[in-house]
DNA sequence: CCCATATTCAACCATTTGGTTGACGAACAT
DNA sequence: ATGTTCGTCAACCAAATGGTTGAATATGGG
């Protein structure tokens, strides 16, 4: 359990891979369509597919020639029932939330 | 904002680090008191806790010859925060952001 | 069959990480 | 003043990380 915890957090560590995330999160894609957006080889985010797939972040499927990737919100689930054992005695604060979304999500307005 | 995210993490990947921060979760602990249940120089448990103190996950502050750390869980609770956004979509995490709104007005009903 | 596309593999490189040891400075106690 | 305790610093080391390039391995299309 604390090993899951090790390859969650450090796999989250990395912006190239929690930009990967935030795009998975709109929809499954290819490892293609996932690179293409990136300034770095096609290699560079095929290791990083392989470190979310071992975090159990993402899944992988190959179907045909093109491998498609889905993203696995569990184990960040299991990280974040973790971390928020360390939030219980200060009230939580709802602006970080607010900030979360227009940050995160700002298609969406 | 993603540097934060990059150090919180990265800090949070180690277990000897995570399990600092469960000892500080109890009370505050001078340096020396932190390093006696591992097995690992003082030297290597200083190390860990200037990269808790750079993700601002622990304040330390020295009085005497004594240096005492503090857990800070605000940088804890931002990347949390960033992780829930991503089971939103799933019936299961409806349930943490009614927690999250529940833990957010306690008193008020 | 031949060629293009999708993805990984292998070898390499620079930098970072997590640990060690020994010396050091700062703060107390006697 | 002397010694002891607290903690960091400096130098070193092995292993892991994040990237590159070029070759290799499917798979699909004409």
């Amino acid at each position: 359990m604390s090993e899951t915890l090790d390859t969650v957090f450090a796999a989250l560590a990395d912006p190239t891979r929690r930009e990967i995330l935030r795009m998975l999160l709109e929809d499954d894609m290819a490892v293609t369509d996932v690179a293409e957006p990136f300034e770095m080889s096609l290699a560079a985010i095929s290791k990083h597919l392989v470190i979310l797939t071992r975090a159990r972040l993402i899944s992988q499927e190959k179907r045909g020639r093109v491998k498609w990737c889905k993203l696995e919100p569990d184990a960040l689930r299991d990280a974040s029932v973790w971390m928020q054992g360390f939030g219980q005695f200060e009230p939580v604060n709802l602006d970080a939330f607010e900030r979360f979304l227009a940050s995160e999500m700002p298609k969406q307005d």
